[in-house]
DNA sequence: AAGAAAATTGACAACGTTACCAATGAAGAT
DNA sequence: ATCTTCATTGGTAACGTTGTCAATTTTCTT
């Protein structure tokens, strides 16, 4: 009763209006050389008999199909569900679909995912970051189609790359706390140091901070993935040290703002004890008192020019002959430094 | 150089060792009745040169592809990246990869997105919430795999349902409001109640109120996505309305934070000049202070549910012989009532 | 050791589409 | 009016895999 015996193929729409098959896939494709009639024949029988084209015979004969693979670590990061939904708005209006892979930050899941989706044959590729491992990237370089390498940009893309620099990233908010007049930085990451961007960050942050005197004080990496909790745990371990700190830049704003809370909670004042910066620009700390000092990076942007770029090659648009498109980051001054 | 003149098929590994392309197609898939001699033959080959198992082709011949269509309002809300976890860890381990489409809460997208995905026969189709244009319902009435739908439990499934009660939801918070003392309450909802889940909770929420003999003083349904902007100015539209409200529920934590920040930085106590509740429990509600009263939904158990239900569907294992699995509800009394 | 049953392997066709080339018809050039 | 050119349509084959059934080999039975 749900399922009809079989759904009508081209053959069906052919026969229902006395064409041939030939006929009738180039009427229903965008083909040139199809006379206006016959078009509007074979479009009105595949409406009557209700016909849905079949992708998967189609890719079989061509070549690529129309998905888009999109392998991210995690969505509970909130950066990249941000970048699927630019990726997502970019592929609006044409046929590219999204396939979602996610790594949970483990090298040997990429590759599974990847070897995966490349039997798919799709017709293009985003993955995040610029570092993968060796089998990926042999993976990768049999792929014909586009790459887009999102998020990052300090390195060579394999075809593509969007995103931002972290060591920018780094550089500013360390130029930023010394022209604050902070003498004792410190900074808190998680999760050993994965994604590898996090550690771009603070080794350009260290290294901006020694070439202004000041350099970092200490550091703590927390074990597990980045959270308000974890903040909580890293400003408590680094307050314990006793090493006077008076500002800490944070690999991330989940962990900056479970620090804030943590602060609030226990009589901490921010920025007078102690000076706080985080790193992405999620919205929540736009909206808090005090406002998070941060680096906003534009996710939604990136996603959205990596879903413009892959659908400008698919399509076989012009392309800028650009590889690599570095945006802009924004250093948000809030209160808490 | 960087793309091979074509990638090896089935027939290619047959002739490398010398067996028949159906018994090479045998010893690559779990078939029974094959030899280990010709099975470990075979598998030599194919590594030695590099073949890799074309599912486009496999898929035209067989019937389902291992896709699974996962379709959601959208990714800036923050429920539904959680959704998306679930569901990929569930499949972890088996072979079905996640197909995302997203409908900016427009049933027309919705549409559009399903039968795009239809062509490519998925294995199974997860889609949000119970209701849906008749279009949607008239094209998954042809699908023959497995539907979840999911966060939604009030209403009948069309093949499985995992989520919760909205009814129930309205309900515990109306119980928790009154039973606080609060006697006048209003409702702030946004995006003209799209979901429309939104709207079952409000309906629950108004009749249990009056069932208490509390009935709700006023609603306020604001313009555009819910976010914490729109959160406040939401707050602020019923103040500036003089009703000397005291309680508010919010249609989600989003916009309840939106309202308890604007109150802090406005000088408006809470919960002794208003209380704010609101509805899924986001990790942030829970670690800022004073902690928002909430309804936390089990979202990452709700994708995991959904992708193992439809994992075991798919492999044809053994089936709960229930359509509609209602998970809990709880409710997290912070400091804002 | 001969016959029956089971296990293993192979040949062929088919899935629905589109690329390639051939055939037809119409329009334009001389 | 004849020849050429272009637009439109059709026929055939092929994409890579697997289901069905037939052929072969092995194992088991007596």
């Amino acid at each position: 009763m749900s399922k009809d015996s079989r759904p009508p193929t081209l053959k069906d729409v052919a026969a229902h209006c006395g064409v041939s098959v030939i006929s009738a896939s180039r009427a229903m494709s965008d083909a040139p050389n199809v006379s206006k009639a016959l078009r509007e024949k074979v479009e009105r029988s595949a409406r009557i008999i209700g016909y849905r084209r079949n992708r998967i015979a189609g890719s079989l004969r061509g070549q690529a199909t129309d998905l888009i693979t999109v392998i991210v670590p995690s969505m509970s990061n909130h950066v990249f569900p941000n970048i699927v939904d630019g990726i997502d708005d970019a592929l609006q209006g044409s046929q590219l679909r999204l396939v979602l892979g996610m790594t949970k930050y483990d090298d040997a899941n990429e590759e599974a995912i990847l070897r995966d989706m490349l039997t798919w044959n799709p017709a293009g590729i985003i993955l995040s970051g610029l570092e993968h491992s060796d089998t990926t990237k042999e993976l990768l370089s049999h792929f014909a189609g586009p790459i887009v390498e999102v998020m990052d940009t300090d390195g060579d893309a394999i075809d593509m790359a969007v995103g931002n620099s972290m060591s920018e990233a780094g550089e500013l908010i360390a130029r930023h706390l010394v022209a604050k007049g902070y003498g004792r930085i410190a900074y808190v990451g998680a999760w050993g140091e994965r994604p590898k961007r996090s550690a771009k960050r603070r080794v350009a942050f260290e290294t901006e901070l020694a070439r202004l005197n000041n350099p970092l004080v200490t550091s703590v990496i927390l074990e597990g993935e980045s959270s308000l909790e974890l903040g909580a745990t890293g400003i408590k371990q680094l307050l314990d040290r006793d090493l006077n700190i008076d500002a800490v830049f944070f690999a991330n704003d989940d962990l900056a703002l479970g620090a804030l809370f943590y602060c609030q909670a226990n009589g901490i004042h921010v920025p007078e004890d102690i000076a706080l910066a985080g790193f992405n620009g999620i919205e929540m700390c736009q909206s808090i008192t005090p406002r998070l000092t941060t680096i906003a990076t534009p996710r939604y942007q990136i996603g959205r020019l990596a879903g413009e770029l892959l659908q400008k090659k698919v399509s076989r648009a012009e392309m800028p002959d650009k590889k690599t498109f570095q945006l802009d980051l924004e250093l948000i001054e809030g209160s808490t430094t």
